[in-house]
DNA sequence: AATGAATGAGATTTCATTCAT
DNA sequence: CATGAATGAAATCTCATTCAT
């Protein structure tokens, strides 16, 4: 039991230096050294708990989006308002920053999800549970008498996700600052619901 | 002077060629060899046209760029009504499917664009550009008439380039028809105009 | 300690391998798979050790250029009579044949000293202390009454080193035995310091 | 007839660009293209008139043991005197400089005559003509009652070519100025013949 | 006589991977 | 459990070389 413990935090550190690797060498040029190096240990060491560098980032990327997401549906969940989840819920969606690792993460990996049906799914998945996290929200909303929905709240809640992820790219590019993602996206916020958050 | 024409003629082959090894291979696992294959000439072959495969690749972008964005500029200005503009300009930057390679070249290319720094100024001006299309055709919708923007044109051209994108993932990873992409844009393009395009 | 001993120790027997493949190749023909297979190894077991092919030569070259110095001048340390001493260091300075693997290593890596800085400051070092020894000697016998110097000790030496290296090639070069260098370096010492050495 | 002068003469002006090519390449790095480049032509166009990089890297080596044979030879011709004839003939047999491109071109090719056994036979014979001119002056002095010998003329000879060799190597390291090595060769000669020449 | 395009041989180089310790 | 040595596969890269024009 203790063993098994052992092995999960193991592969754990593994796991964050590989995010943390991606950073600077991105997922295209990391090699199983990189991680190795950035998480103090040798190459073989690494092997040891993965089977190759794939499984390590494949593992990475389903632990990225897991905390991604969870991430996001507690900051929702801390409010009864959907007025305040949809702000809180806005704002984690942002990257703070082009270091910002878990969206770096899940980003750089998407082009593998183009060939990788396994990354394909779980990316599908991904995509879904944002989605949903905000058609709750809006329909809560809608509920409360605080927000009058034009559309469905389906096709708002995947306008919402799809407006995040273009918009996503630019803050991890460093062309956009975070404030003025989240100032977008409340803008959308007004036209979509009638309500418009404050910061 | 016709010795240069066969130098672009053959550098433009090889562009395309690279474009196409693109579909199968991604641009992670795209070796020389398969661009060289693609072409019907040997490794060797493709780097006397250029320095190595890198630099071939950054030229197809650059001109993926140039033709995506020239197909949509053109687009616009075959209509004189900003409405028909808008949806003309809708239609062509949505993918047509996983398989449609231009598309996909940009969106595989683009985090190379977080390393090289070549690279993210192309993808910059890239950016803006589509940002103008969008502007230009809100400013004159609401010269027309036709429009009513309850935004500032340049937020809301924005946010037409970022939805797009965000959508635009989801068409090339097959988990959503153009044509819902398409819906959707429309859909945005009432809430932000009161016009809703007809297709 | 013992890791490091052995990094050593293999270090060594490939620069050895790499003398011996100098032998037939010659320093222009020397390929990393040569020096590897007479080594017994792969080639990339080669570059575990050593960064490239010039970065094996070059120390190689380095530890020659001690190897023939200290083999003189503990030749020359052997005696008290500087006239013995005189001797020997001749003996020691000429190569017994063609086939003389540290004569050969100096001489084929010569030309890469007009290129290359570093080497080219370890060849300065390397004449500069060649030149000591004989002037030391000569100082030595001048003292002990034994030698008679028309010229300055330095000259004189410099000449001795001189006319060693020049002989020296034709010797590598097969054209010329041993012995007669010898004589002829015997003559010279006549003329110099007035004693003829005795074989 | 006026074919065969026109291919002599490209023959030539290749010759000659190896000759400057090998001043910043080195023999061993030297290339095909170098020197084609150095004569302004395809290297496709110096197959033309040589086998291929070896066979003219041989006739440029040839044709400057030619050259400076026979400076050297008509440098004493134009004396009567001998004492003259030597110091002429000291002065022509020192390189002026790292950038002397016919002692270069020598003694960069000079690993190669260990390998390549027709080389080999031009550079004994090479070494001989010079002995002989040494040699030759070395007789007509002591006839002229000018030298006084207490070697057999054959042996300073050789000494004094290898004397020379020995500081070539020197002067074209940079390490020593053609004039050092003039006085050097000056003192050997007043020690061999007698007779301190005057510059 | 010479060129420019293209080839293909041969070398290096980079890595994940294996294995004894 | 982890390491360091060494391997071997796979890729690139460099050139001389060929050939049609």
């Amino acid at each position: 039991m203790a063993r098994r413990k052992d092995q999960e935090a193991r592969r754990a550190q593994l796991s964050e230096a590989a995010e943390r690797a991606l950073l600077s060498r991105g997922l295209e040029g990391l090699r199983l050294r990189d991680v190795a190096q950035e998480a103090g240990v040798t190459p073989a060491a690494v092997l040891y708990y993965y089977e190759d560098l794939d499984a390590l980032m494949y593992e990475t990327f389903q632990q990225g989006i897991e905390r991604f997401c969870q991430a996001r549906e507690q900051a929702a969940a801390r409010h009864d308002d959907a007025r305040e989840q949809l702000r809180d819920c806005i704002h984690h969606g942002v990257a703070t920053g082009p270091q910002d690792r878990l969206p770096r993460l899940l980003f750089e990996y998407w082009p593998r999800t183009l060939r990788d049906p396994k990354a394909a799914s779980l990316d599908s998945v991904f995509v879904e549970r944002q989605i949903s996290v905000y058609q709750s929200i809006l329909i809560l909303g809608a509920s409360q008498g605080h927000f009058v929905l034009a559309e469905p709240a389906r096709l708002v809640a995947a306008n919402f996700v799809a407006l995040e992820d273009g918009y996503q790219m630019h803050v991890l590019a460093g062309r956009r600052s975070p404030h003025e993602v989240i100032t977008a996206l409340y803008s959308y916020a007004r036209a979509a619901t009638g309500h418009l958050p404050q910061e």
